[in-house]
DNA sequence: TTCTTACTGATTTTT
DNA sequence: TCAGTAAGAA
């Protein structure tokens, strides 16, 4: 607690203030109107509005440091919140270049959880925990929640330990503990999730853990139950700066209250049409409340667009501008015209990403009096990572260096995990989860009834896991070659804990010989499968990150809350990635392929949040759109295989809010009479004409891509027009051969409205919806 | 215990 | 389609 001895932080403060008052700031200069009045307004409630690229970060950053300028606080009486490390990160450094000198003194510059950790840690005692507690990672709570489901006899195969962690999650984001868990929730789980909640919570406690939920939730928990906490905190921490204020979750922005509740310096930056987290327990609402939370509170709006053209600004304000309860923005550029949004569609989905990639390479050297892109310049955002195997599939055919951003990130991968149960088990030999994760990896013999009898036990003489599979290697419970496998596995255990001791071996060497003698590295060696090799350079990449720290344990720490790793892949490359990925993102070009009803705006979006869930999506292509600088090209596919099923696809919804102005339709290169949105580039189809008379942006125009899109037989889905479904039955005759996904072949008795009397060839006579059958010689392709 | 084969069911994922 | 899991076979 040294750092927190707050009369001498306060006079220092004063102090400061009096000598730095007069201090000049010509940083403010290189702020437009609206920045520079986000900047200086430094006291009391602010919300800055920032919209796509209008210097947003500049701003933050520069209000930061004008709060240090005027003396108003010390580097460390700030407090201020990130979603990502990388945000974080990329504010001390830009704090840093403002002030001229590295900012070692910023303690609290960090993510929620970051410093939730080290507020937690403090006062653990408070929710009965350890200071030293650990933080679990995904898999552990897993382990853990489906070990709580067996043991309460649930059958985990309808009710998913997965989907239990899901709504826990859920209730965590929300600042519910198990006993705030609202009545309306009792039947989440097959109406056990309270309970098992409950005993979720407990074992954490027995195991002094905690998942990243906690986090948050405990310390609003402490500053709701302990004033005199919360009060220490709210006076220490003198000005809140927060960033990408529209993803915060209930906990989180009770936390905030809570904080800014004396002095209420808070100043939230965010942008509500921004706001894609919806799903993971973000409220849009969080932002549009600010004002009536905060009263008086200064509403800054930055509308000046540094990013984009204009075109692809007003593309991007049409769409968004469907969302209703906005706070209202709307982004204008002093950048002259630059070219229209593209907007092209394609037979289905190899040919979209066939496009794509002639496009990218044709686009590297300029065309149609474009300058050249780099590949660098050029980003591929997708709305479902399946989206990307298209892509990934047709740049290697053509040999197109590409780069997938997001995946599973280092940290997350199963043998950097391994590892790292490893090292947690040398560290702290009564890590159960860790024990449990790598027991049987490589495989020892130690299956199920092994590691039963290890867990009863340990259980009977209340002591970790290590120590009962010593007890039971002693009582002789066990034998054979899992006998002598654990017998290795723990005497290698203490021996290498004994090493851990002693200072006159590296952690670096410790952890080669811990990968080493445990066979660890050598499973990954005699493993044949293609990642191998790559599993291996990761195990080496991790022993060489280890470099930067003292010991194990300090590297253990530092990695539970560090989960990205941004190793910097050479070379110029394409990048793919979601539409979530790409938030914070920006590229000269840009391509979003997949705008087809049902996948972009996601079906299970819609079904599952209705009109809030397509607001969300509305967002999610506003967001799309704005990440493009010069050239935005949208496309979308007739037809395409879903779950290895052709499907035949309308356009987005979205595609007819783009406004036209704003938009080239292109024709694209092998479809006959131009197909698909040939509109306004002559043609001699009938499609064509009747793009022509109608425009783009028509219900006709729309009815025609479902009539180009739709083969004669093929099947439209449920969410599809009654005109379609028509068109699918009266396609049917009686005594046609069709088929069936689950009965297979079969040929048509009777035809009922929409329902087919069938008779199958193997599944005999049944009546079916008309929808689920196609004509049996006419599959696509 | 572990390897093999059949089944099921499927967004987005900052920490 | 295809990955991840679950019951059967060696």
């Amino acid at each position: 607690m040294s750092s927190f001895d707050e009369s001498d932080a306060f006079e220092g403060a004063s102090l400061a203030a009096r000598a730095m008052a007069a201090r000049p700031a010509p940083y403010l200069d290189d702020l437009n109107p609206a920045q520079r009045e986000a900047v200086e307004a430094l006291d009391g409630p602010v919300l800055m509005l920032a919209g796509a690229g209008t210097g947003k970060t500049k701003a933050l950053t520069t209000r930061l440091v004008h709060l240090l300028n005027t003396g108003r606080a010390r580097p460390n009486e700030i407090l201020s919140v990130t979603f990502t490390n990388k945000a974080a990160r990329e504010m001390k450094l830009r704090v840093g270049r403002l002030l001229g000198e590295t900012v070692e003194g910023m303690p609290w510059l960090g993510t929620f959880h970051s410093i939730c950790v080290k507020l937690l840690r403090r006062h653990a005692e408070l929710v009965d925990l350890k200071s030293n507690f650990t933080i679990l990672d995904t898999d552990d709570q897993l382990r853990l929640l489906k070990q709580l489901v067996q043991a309460a006899g649930i059958d985990d195969k309808r009710w998913p330990a997965r989907q239990l962690a899901g709504v826990i999650d859920h209730w965590k984001n929300r600042a519910w503990t198990p006993e705030k868990v609202p009545a309306g929730e009792a039947s989440a789980y097959d109406g056990k999730g309270v309970a098992l909640y409950r005993q979720y919570q407990e074992r954490l406690r027995e195991l002094n853990a905690v998942d990243f939920g906690d986090l948050l939730l405990h310390m609003v928990v402490i500053f709701q139950a302990h004033e005199d906490v919360l009060k220490q905190y709210q006076r220490w921490f003198r000005y809140i700066l927060v960033d990408e204020y529209q993803d915060t979750n209930v906990a989180q922005y009770l936390w905030l209250r809570l904080l800014a509740g004396g002095h209420k310096n808070i100043c939230c930056v965010g942008d509500d049409d921004q706001s894609i987290y919806g799903w993971r327990g973000a409220e849009v609402g969080n932002i549009l409340r600010f004002e009536k939370d905060f009263p008086g509170a200064t509403v800054v709006r930055l509308e000046q667009n540094y990013r984009s053209t204009p075109h692809i600004l007003a593309a991007a304000g049409g769409v968004i501008s469907g969302n209703k309860g906005r706070l209202g923005k709307e982004l204008w550029t002093e950048v002259d015209e630059g070219e229209k949004v593209r907007l092209i569609g394609h037979w289905d989905g190899e040919e979209e990403a066939r496009w794509i990639g002639e496009e990218i390479e044709s686009m590297q050297g300029g065309t149609r009096g474009m300058r050249g892109f780099s590949l660098d310049e050029m980003a591929i955002l997708v709305r479902a990572s399946h989206q990307m195997r298209a892509f990934e599939d047709r740049f290697l055919t053509i040999g197109l260096p590409y780069r997938v951003i997001g995946g599973p990130r280092f940290y997350e991968r199963m043998e950097i995990r391994d590892a790292m149960a490893y090292f947690r088990l040398v560290v702290s030999p009564a890590d159960d989860l860790a024990f449990e994760r790598v027991v049987n990896t490589p495989k020892r013999g130690l299956g199920d009834k092994a590691q039963q009898k290890i867990q009863v036990t340990a259980r009977q003489n209340g002591v970790s896991l290590v120590e009962g599979a010593a007890i039971l290697l002693e009582e002789k419970g066990i034998s054979g070659k899992g006998a002598a496998e654990l017998s290795k596995l723990i005497e290698g255990l203490r021996r290498w804990g004994r090493m851990a001791g002693d200072p006159s071996m590296s952690h670096i060497e410790l952890a080669e010989v811990v990968l080493d003698e445990s066979g660890y590295t050598e499973m990954w060696q005699n493993d044949k499968t293609p990642e191998a090799p790559g599993r291996l350079e990761n195990l080496k990449e991790l022993v060489k990150a280890l470099e930067g720290f003292e010991n194990l344990q300090g590297f253990l720490e530092h990695v539970s809350l560090i989960m990205d790793n941004e190793s910097e892949e050479q070379g110029e490359k394409v990048s793919i990635m979601t539409l979530h990925a790409a938030k914070g993102l920006e590229f000269p070009a840009v391509f979003l392929p997949g705008w087809e009803d049902g996948l972009f705006p996601s079906q299970r979006s819609m079904d599952e949040s209705g009109l809030k869930g397509v607001e969300e999506e509305r967002r999610l292509a506003y967001v799309g759109i704005t990440r493009a600088e010069e050239l935005c090209t949208i496309s979308f596919a007739g037809n395409r295989r879903v779950y290895g099923q052709w499907q035949s696809q309308m356009p987005s919804r979205f595609i007819d809010e783009l406004p036209e102005d704003h938009v080239d339709v292109l024709t694209p290169p092998g479809l006959y009479g131009g197909g698909y949105g040939a509109a306004g580039l002559g043609g001699s189809g009938i499609e064509t004409r009747a793009a022509e008379a109608d425009g783009y942006n028509s219900p006709g125009w729309r009815r025609l891509q479902a009539r180009a899109g739709q083969r004669p037989l093929s099947q439209p889905r449920e969410s599809k027009a009654s005109v379609i479904d028509a068109q699918a039955v009266s396609s049917h005759t009686v005594g046609e051969r069709v088929f069936h996904q689950k009965f297979g072949y079969g040929a048509i008795i009777a035809i009922e409205g929409d329902k087919l009397e069938i008779d199958f060839e193997k599944a005999g006579v049944k009546k079916v919806v008309a929808k689920f059958v196609t004509g049996a010689d006419d599959i696509p392709f």
